[in-house]
RNA sequence: GCGUGGGUGGCGGAAUUGGUAGACGCACUAGCUUGAGGUGCUAGCGCUCGCAAGGGCGUGCUGGUUCGAGUCCAGUCUCGCGCACCA
């Protein structure tokens, strides 16, 4: 019905059109030997979850926009586009609708691809895979035996939330609030032998490497040093009175406060605990330990009450040979530092309310130099800041900073101590014990051990339709999947039946993408090292940490092993984190039911019009939020355009808009200048890689309006008019990329707009040739001055003083003062 | 607590180096237009006093610097995000 009426842009059938044209011109295929400079754009991975909703169209759509922009404008781009096709949901879905995952993961694929490409994005779709894929997950195994062979993967035990009922092990999301998601039994915490990446080798690295990141946003990078956590200190040991074989190795940022020591504290899971508990303690602390390894880890870090008890044993301090309690309390933990601390009630605060708490003593060796409290006064709470060292032996009267020094140099002078540096960061852990994800490549052999899959018996594929109950790992219970013989003796043997960290794929997609149907390696160092790194990275603050984190050190593993050119080894140039799409006041999301669907709002509203409207809503970076009101304008907006440009077509001949036109008036040089406005506002946020293209809609909206009225003047078309109109296609190509390209073959142009020129905004065209110079008194607007650029101020202050509203404020005051910015302001002073 | 980013009309937002606060859009109001009202056109639209000209106030709050502050400085309130018994 819409095809018919004059004025009405058939979106439907004119979106249709253009997409299948593209696709079978191969329209954003990237290649190689193309000689301008290469720009790399990519959103992150998408995992096939299902339907897409609009929150997603807004992150899609912006990477497109800067893959077109930047096409436009000379650069041989890179966008492409694949699935991280392996995790948990599929199991899940595969549980309760009995289908197996890759069944329900490649229908998902489908159907995500196809709502993807409806949005009219233009990715290289020669590029794609999906991570589930052998061709693919292969490469996992093979970059994972590179990291075997150079000791960066390693197994040992780890605790593991683990269900007795369903004897298996769950994710922490599947354990919140202790408990297991499917059986409800309470969640145990059990130790597994596990693999692990070594990612504390590169800590020193990934924290430099973050100086280096200045394309990043600043909170991102906050994020990573936060997470790694480096900090320096001292560890040193306590000895165990009593037990001639056992100390107490602690780590302490305040050594400086060690002569405050008045107890102890092990974490409950150290290893110690069980040696050195004195029988009549044994009890206690077994029930302790007890009522903490029945909790998860949520559970136990959440935990406000401090709580402890005492093992009986002592330790004698290093410095002073006094003899303190051992104690084991919920507050520190196993897994960061030692497993141990000092506790200095005096200058910690945690020590402190564990010292009220238990009754132990309370001793002051550091007085804080900004403090007026006096040095023997009984404390309120913990000092935790540095001074000068008091009751510190040798140590007394040097600052904090020094005695750290001297007193970690005392402490290694007696072989028991020295200065480190800790992280807070922790090994990747990679292993899961579940089906649908990459098989570790490693086979156990009585007689050889851990043995590794050879390369060419890569790879080791994840065997089809096994039942997934959420009873165990399905591959731990398929004879013929674990059952195999020892690449090394032959004998019989069995495979390892943990699958990878769905994080492992999406750490090197990018660079595979780069060389994405090589078959005899995971990519060419020489063909991809000249594509990297990738420019723009484009995706949510929530991978801030992991994914971001474990990206940067599969890249620099990669590039130290060699099979990668890239100084510095940082995969990701800039990085830019899209804000999230809200709906009535929430975020949107299928279980909060307020989601706005990509097919419905491509079908009522059309595909132009649903990209510029997420493009004007709010700068990208920012969440936004969804109206169906707002959309109304957006969709008036491509109508407005359609009925503006149409009386053009009959008289179609090619324009070329690289030149000026000549222009007569002033409403003519207003024209082209509203075009190259636009033209500036659109290179000008892509050059910055701010991306505010709210504000370049804006400026469409202006050049619309002013088109309207000159289109509306009799006549015939200036050749301002038709040099507008012909610009107008190439100022939307990068944001409504299907109005644009039908405008510009309408217009009378044979190849697509997508691979034509971006048009230099031209300063001679946003010359003006009028400007308003405001006149001010005291620094308050009293009046304006309309005359040429360039006027003296002498002249401006002559017409200020001119009108009459200038001159009334002025009075019988004299002018002290004249602040003249050309072409801008004049601010008289007067008394 | 530590880190980090914000607070501007009824709403989303705009505003180079400090220099006309509120671009552009939505909603709303009035009018015009059409064969019937959803997607056309024109005008208005921060609050307030005023018939008007014009005035006063106004970017979370309190001070400060300046001829001039949304923008810079100090303090403070508040919201979002991340991490958190990290030794």
């Amino acid at each position: 019905m819409n095809e018919d009426r004059p004025g009405t842009y058939d979106y439907r059938g004119i979106e249709a059109k253009w997409q299948a044209a593209w696709q079978e011109a191969d329209l954003y295929r990237a290649r190689d030997d193309d000689p301008r400079p290469k720009y790399y754009v990519l959103e992150m991975l998408p995992y096939p979850s299902g339907d897409l909703h609009v929150g997603h169209a807004k992150n899609y759509t912006l990477g497109d926009s800067v893959a077109r922009m930047m096409r436009m404008q000379g650069h041989n781009v890179i966008h492409p586009m694949g699935w991280d096709a392996f995790g948990l949901p599929a199991e899940n879905a595969a549980m309760q609708r009995n289908i197996d995952p890759r069944a329900w993961t490649e229908s998902n694929i489908a159907n995500m691809r196809r709502q993807i490409r409806l949005m009219g994005t233009g990715y290289d779709w020669n590029r794609e895979f999906a991570t589930c894929d052998p061709a693919y997950y292969r490469w996992n195994q093979w970059i994972f035996l590179r990291l075997y062979e150079r000791g960066l993967a390693y197994k040992r035990e780890a605790p593991v939330n683990w269900c007795p009922f369903d004897q298996t092990v769950l994710a922490n999301e599947q354990a919140e609030g202790g408990v297991c998601w499917r059986c409800g039994n309470a969640v145990e915490r059990r130790n597994l032998s596990q693999w692990f990446f070594k990612i504390t080798d590169y800590a020193e690295r990934l924290l430099a490497g973050l100086d280096t990141l200045t394309g990043w946003p600043e909170q991102t990078r906050a994020m990573q040093r936060n997470w790694i956590g480096r900090s320096e200190g001292t560890t040193f040991a306590f000895a165990v009175d009593g037990h001639a074989d056992a100390s107490v190795g602690v780590f302490t940022t305040r050594v400086d406060t060690v002569f405050g020591v008045s107890y102890v504290v092990l974490a409950a899971e150290h290893p110690l605990v069980q040696t050195i508990t004195t029988p009549e303690h044994r009890e206690a602390v077994t029930a302790f330990t007890a009522s903490l390894s029945s909790k998860s880890d949520l559970e136990r870090t959440s935990l406000m009450e401090k709580a402890g008890v005492p093992t009986g044993a002592f330790a004698l301090h290093p410095l002073t040979g006094a003899r303190i309690p051992i104690w084991i309390a919920n507050y520190v933990l196993a897994e960061y530092g030692t497993g141990a601390v000092m506790g200095v009630p005096g200058h910690d605060e945690r020590d402190f309310v564990f010292a009220k708490q238990y009754g132990l003593p309370i001793v002051r060796v550091v007085v804080p130099t900004d403090s007026d409290l006096a040095p023997d006064a009984p404390l309120d709470e913990a000092l935790t800041g540095d001074g000068t060292l008091v009751n510190s032996g040798a140590f007394d009267g040097m600052s904090s900073a020094d005695a750290r020094r001297a007193i970690t140099d005392a402490l290694h002078a007696r072989g028991i101590g020295e200065g480190v540096v800790n992280f807070r960061l922790r090994d990747w852990l990679l292993s899961r014990q579940r089906y649908w994800g990459t098989p570790i490549p490693i086979v156990y052999c009585p007689t050889d051990g851990e043995v590794m899959v050879p390369d060419a018996q890569l790879p080791v594929i994840l065997p089809p339709n096994l039942p997934i109950t959420g009873q165990g790992s399905p591959l731990a219970r398929d004879a013929a999947f674990y059952e195999t013989t020892c690449p090394k003796c032959g004998g019989p043997a069995r495979r390892e039946t943990d699958t990878m960290d769905t994080f492992v794929d999406s750490s090197w997609y990018f660079i595979r993408y780069l060389d994405a149907r090589n078959e005899t390696l995971p990519f060419d160092g020489a063909r991809v090292s000249p594509m990297m790194p990738v420019d723009q990275y484009i995706g949510g603050s929530e991978h801030a940490v992991l994914h971001l984190l474990y990206a940067r050190f599969f890249t620099m593993v990669l590039a130290d092993a060699g099979m990668l050119d890239l100084p510095g080894g940082e995969p990701f140039e800039r990085l830019f984190h899209q804000g999230m799409v809200w709906r009535n006041g929430e975020k949107m999301s299928k279980s909060r039911g307020n989601v706005v669907g990509i097919d419905e709002t491509v079908e009522t509203y059309g595909i132009d019009a649903m990209r510029l409207f997420l493009l004007k809503l709010a700068p990208p970076e920012d969440s936004a939020e969804w109206t169906d009101e707002g959309i109304v304008g957006r969709v008036r907006f491509v109508n407005r355009v359609w009925r503006i440009s149409e009386p053009y077509f009959p008289i179609a001949k090619i324009i070329a808009l690289d030149t000026l036109p000549p222009c007569t008036t002033d409403a003519e040089r207003d024209l082209v200048r509203a075009v190259h406005l636009a033209l500036a506002s659109g290179a000008e946020e892509t050059a910055t890689r701010r991306f505010h293209y709210n504000t370049t809609t804006a400026r469409l909206d202006e050049l619309v309006n002013a088109l309207s009225k000159a289109t509306a003047e009799p006549g015939e078309p200036s050749a301002a008019l038709l040099y507008a109109v012909h610009a107008l296609p190439v100022l939307l190509a990068p944001f409504a990329p299907h109005l644009a390209d039908e405008l510009w073959s309408r217009l009378g142009y044979t190849e697509s707009v997508h691979l034509g020129r971006w048009i230099p905004a031209d300063p001679a065209a946003l010359a003006v040739a009028q400007i308003t110079v405001v006149v001010q008194i005291n620094g308050k607007v009293r009046g304006r001055v309309t005359t040429q650029p360039g006027t003296p101020q002498a002249e401006i202050l002559a017409l200020a003083l001119a009108d009459p509203n200038v001159t009334n404020h002025i009075g019988e005051k004299p002018i002290r003062k004249e602040i003249y910015i050309a072409d801008k302001l004049l601010n008289l002073v007067v008394a």
